[in-house]
DNA sequence: ATGAAAGCGCTAACAT
DNA sequence: ATGTTAGCGCTTTCAT
């Protein structure tokens, strides 16, 4: 239990620590940076000195010294009216949780949401940050290409899709896997004409995707001629194309891009008095918030988040600490969440769960 | 444009822009600092070499000489499987986007799940933080008791609820008006009997929004009796709480703590063939992603967390620049945001969006 | 209006 | 195994 100090007193230094001890400054710094260098009793003693005084190193000052802040830069995009990051958060909790095993911090900082690079350099400048977790390699190749041309070190969640040249480590989800694992799973519950909803061709992600389910439906030998449909990510255009699906009566699974493209599927078939689960099979991807509640639960393919997070951390320290990383991606594997619009008796719909932060509780 | 710069090379300092602007480095460091010191020629050469070298402060050493570290912390809690902070998300982007604004920047940290203390001593200690932002004021004081008597500064999103000492900046949503407007729109749909459907009687939040209908049916002197009911917040749980009110058929509207438990509400509507807003209305709490998607579409009502985040800000930058706040809280109007589980023709549920980053995209 | 000197707290390099 | 010296890049103070 370190005292209680108060800001306006001065934190105690090494200097003050070093004299309560009674040794060096540097032998306090080697019991924080190097104890083996120590004899076993000085050790003691300093370390007793710290405990007593309730000393943590200033971390301005270790970080002139060092050139480390031991910051890890996310660029949290401006939020635009409607969208949100709701997976985004399991991925950045874990993401604290992880870098914070090895006393590291995430910094998130924001930049023009017309310009990508914006941000980037100006952290790098000002030395404060040691890495950068880039989750945005989709929308193109400008912040890999900056960060490899000025040699920061980073990482990013995603393949590097356009770039051959890319030489830096990344941790990606299988899309076309998790496409692959919901059709088989519709297939497995008696599905046959199994349509495809996904988003707009220019989407290498929703192409991926796609390419699972034409995989999947082309080894059991079935038709897809008809059965792919590509719209943009909304409850309402996806009801619409379920709705022309499903004039063709033989149709009773969607597999789709994602969950807000899955709940338009259940609108069209609620509308229609089709049961889901029962008459007809859809699964959707993301395994979101709205997966969790719709009625009657929605099946869907979940990312491993938290598993993505701290390799990514892994990977930094990789390339922090300049040890080779072999094989530089990494590829994940999605799982599937089975709720009642595959098959009728999983268990019902959960929560939208009170979350830790006043914020979200009282939201 | 500054210029490409790799980071083997040494960043150029205040000596390199000195050397190269022909004056000393203590008018390089007045020229960003107090401009207002220099000739205008002499700001202006400075100002060239600046540019052409593309010169950014270092953070550490600027930190270590004025010891601030220009970073607020916030705690990012532990995830826990199934938990989101969904509503967080718009919260902390406008964080990030607002402190941005005066070269701040977000801390993000955790700690141990069981220790809501945990974290904020060593930042402190360190001097790796200037403020901190605490969003979690409903567990309890902890936390703000402890910012106090180390003196550190701090500002909460959240009114002190148990503490009539507390005497640290908040800005507070009023969740009590939330309630209210909701009964008074689900009144002038034309509902009498309005079930209440709340949290346990625990939560202070929870009773601050029960007490907004409570209110509500009083002034229209509705009586309540038998209507107002607490459970856990969860979708199953709202759901057969729900089937025990409409036992009652004169029951037609529901006020409810949360959108979860308004979606239970409407699980059950389906489930007894009610259509909802037209047989019965229901209203939710938070405008959550499933209040978008869920069918038919959620009214609920929504906080202004943006609106939250910049006063919060403002607050900090008060605190720090030790200007005095008044008055110390500011208590916010929730708005109600109208959907067809209360008017039939409202605009149909919109999407889960992709959101800009990949890691919600590919989810 | 500009410059020189000092020092924030730390660690790397070297000396003992 | 421990101590001494120097200096990271900046701003504050004081001198010019």
């Amino acid at each position: 239990m370190s005292p209680i100090r108060r800001l306006t007193d001065q934190y105690p230094t090494l200097a003050t620590v070093a004299e309560r001890a009674g040794v060096s400054r540097q032998t306090v710094s080697n019991a924080l940076n190097n104890p083996e260098l120590l004899r076993e009793d000085t050790l003691q003693r300093v370390q007793a000195a710290i405990d007593e005084l309730g000393y943590t190193p200033n971390r301005a000052a270790r970080q002139l010294r060092t050139r480390s802040s031991h910051m890890i830069g996310l660029r949290f995009e401006p939020a635009q009216e409607g969208t949100s990051n709701a997976l985004m958060d399991r991925f950045v909790h874990t993401l604290v949780e992880t870098t914070a095993e090895t006393g590291h911090h995430i910094l998130l900082f924001s930049g023009a949401a017309d310009d990508p690079l914006d941000g980037y350099d100006e952290l790098l400048r000002a030395t404060a940050v040691d890495a950068f977790v880039i989750t945005d390699t989709y929308t193109g190749t400008a912040e890999t290409e900056l960060l490899r041309r000025v040699g920061a070190p980073f990482v990013t969640f995603g393949r590097p899709w356009d770039d051959p040249d890319a030489a830096h480590p990344w941790v990606d989800v299988d899309g076309a896997r998790g496409a692959c694992l919901a059709t088989e799973h519709l297939v497995s519950v008696g599905h046959r004409r199994i349509a495809w909803l996904g988003w707009e061709e220019t989407s290498r992600i929703g192409e991926d995707r796609r390419s699972g389910w034409e995989q999947s439906m082309a080894d059991h030998g079935f038709d897809t001629r008809g059965l792919g449909v590509r719209t943009t990510d909304n409850v309402d255009a996806a009801r619409m194309e379920a709705h022309k699906l499903l004039e063709d009566r033989t149709v009773t699974g969607f597999c789709c891009a994602s969950d807000t493209l899955a709940i338009g599927v259940l609108h069209a078939l609620h509308e229609r008095g089709l049961r889901p689960g029962i008459d007809v099979g859809v699964v959707g991807f993301d395994d979101s918030l709205g997966a969790h509640v719709t009625w009657p639960g929605l099946t869907s393919v979940r990312q491993p988040l938290e598993q993505v997070a701290r390799e990514l951390v892994e990977l930094v320290h990789s390339v922090l600490s300049h040890r080779p990383v072999e094989p530089l991606g990494r590829m994940l594997e999605p799982t599937l969440v089975v709720r009642r619009s595959t098959v009728p008796d999983a268990p019902r719909p959960g929560t939208i769960p009170r979350a830790a932060s006043s914020a979200a509780t009282r939201g």
